[in-house]
DNA sequence: CGCAAGATTGACGGAGTTCAAGCCGAGTGG
DNA sequence: CCACTCGGCTTGAACTCCGTCAATCTTGCG
């Protein structure tokens, strides 16, 4: 137990957010091609951007909790950003680790189904809501653009159900660290030392493990040289092939 | 092992599909209030139907495959159709029990990234894919409704997520009956005595478990007289609230 | 340096799997 | 109408992977 509650620290510092209005047009985004943006051209990001603001978070900073009123939509645009739910005594899903170019805040209620946290510092487009959906009637090929989102991370949602109910640590572990570099790759990230800056007690969150069989995987895929655990919470992938038969079962 | 491959058999029934042209057009159909098609009317309805073909599975019968390429997305009209990936092993994860006004085919790729095969008697509407797509430029209204039911099965797959990473057997169980229930319910079904069409070792394949832990745990629970399985797979839900304090694991 | 938080390692136990045997019920055929 | 069969369900016993608990090590930071 930790001597003091964690998410009071969160809220503390949540109450400060840093709205960035300073200039930063959508136009010069790096990872628009990868957003519910991509479809529009200047002139019509312009419009967009006026509802727009930019955040920064800090690590274990809260962008939103499970149960709040749906007030944004987010675009991650650098840093980690992890997604979860929680049960009432505390047990944690991790349902996502988002990167640059995803999209969050999609709720079908008037509340969040979620929790959203900072890992890292993370920069996140915000907009309100409600203006964002009035303003998808005249942007119908970004209605379209969502849809597509929306249909790739059911898709994702669904391999990571297959993982979470049938495979073993090994294949959990082998399955995860492949995803992130090939999502880190498709962003024009490195890929091959990637970067690992959640906890090893949020992988466990994410993939239905605790800490201690998340390490002890790790030293164990360390062990037959598959993997090499580097400073800086970089991780060399040594034996992409085998990886990849471990994380199919094979 | 059984003595002959039972996909075999299920392949040999597909072969047989049975379009229904009849008539039956969309406009007495029960279910459209819950399906992609609720924003149209009468005449949309009737120009949307020109494309539609109605087919009928019989229990085991498969309507896709993962890796087929994705022709068709269909409604589910009446029956039931699971949803599943398997391991090249043979391991399967269930990812979903498809009931009346449930949408299935959405692929972001050419190909379908999940199997689909009827549970019980089915009934489903069929749309070529291309001309589906293209319909939906003359209606943002279905795009909309679409994102909104995408919304829908991000949030229960991420609950899902939840149940599969975190949750005991005897909690997957209990939440497993309550969801059925309560989406019977939307449905207009039955709501309690409950019914159960799939095999125990499909309920395993959807929560993570083997058939002998499912079995063992519906047990438990009809002991201690929370449920009571009745003839025809009905499963009569006791008492609702110890079981709702059960699924979140109270 | 010294502390605190996270990571690793070890020993042990338990929830759920595996393997195996029996049961039940629906369909079949004599 | 009943014996037979076959698939699915249930139950039992043994095992195993992973969780739990606890101690130690590492790392980053004031």
């Amino acid at each position: 137990m930790p001597p003091f509650d964690v998410r009071f620290v969160r809220n503390l510092e949540q109450a400060r957010p840093r709205p960035d209005r300073s200039s930063a047009p959508c136009v010069a985004c790096a990872v628009r091609h990868l957003t519910v943006c991509a479809p529009l051209n200047p002139a019509e990001l312009a419009e967009f951007s006026t509802i727009m603001k930019r955040r920064h978070f800090e690590p274990a900073n809260a962008v939103f909790d499970e149960g709040d009123l749906a007030k944004h939509v987010f675009n991650v645009t650098s840093g980690v950003v992890k997604i979860y739910k929680l049960l009432p005594d505390g047990r944690r899903q991790v349902t996502g680790f988002l990167i640059a170019g995803d999209f969050l805040g999609l709720a079908n209620e008037e509340r969040y189904a979620y929790s959203a946290e900072a890992v890292t510092d993370a920069r996140l487009c915000c907009f309100p809501r409600q203006k964002f959906e009035a303003m998808l009637d005249n942007f119908p090929a970004v209605e379209r653009q969502m849809l597509m989102v929306a249909s790739h991370e059911l898709a994702a949602a669904q391999e990571q159900m297959l993982l979470l109910g049938r495979k073993t640590a090994k294949e959990k572990i082998a399955s995860f660290l492949l995803r992130l570099s090939s999502r880190y790759r498709k962003r024009g990230l490195q890929d091959n030392p990637i970067h690992l800056p959640m906890s090893r007690n949020d992988i466990g969150d994410f993939l239905g493990l605790t800490t201690e069989t998340v390490s002890r995987t790790f030293t164990q895929l360390k062990s037959s040289q598959m993997i090499r655990l580097l400073a800086g919470g970089l991780v060399e992938l040594c034996d992409i092939d085998q990886l990849e038969d471990i994380a199919e079962g094979m």
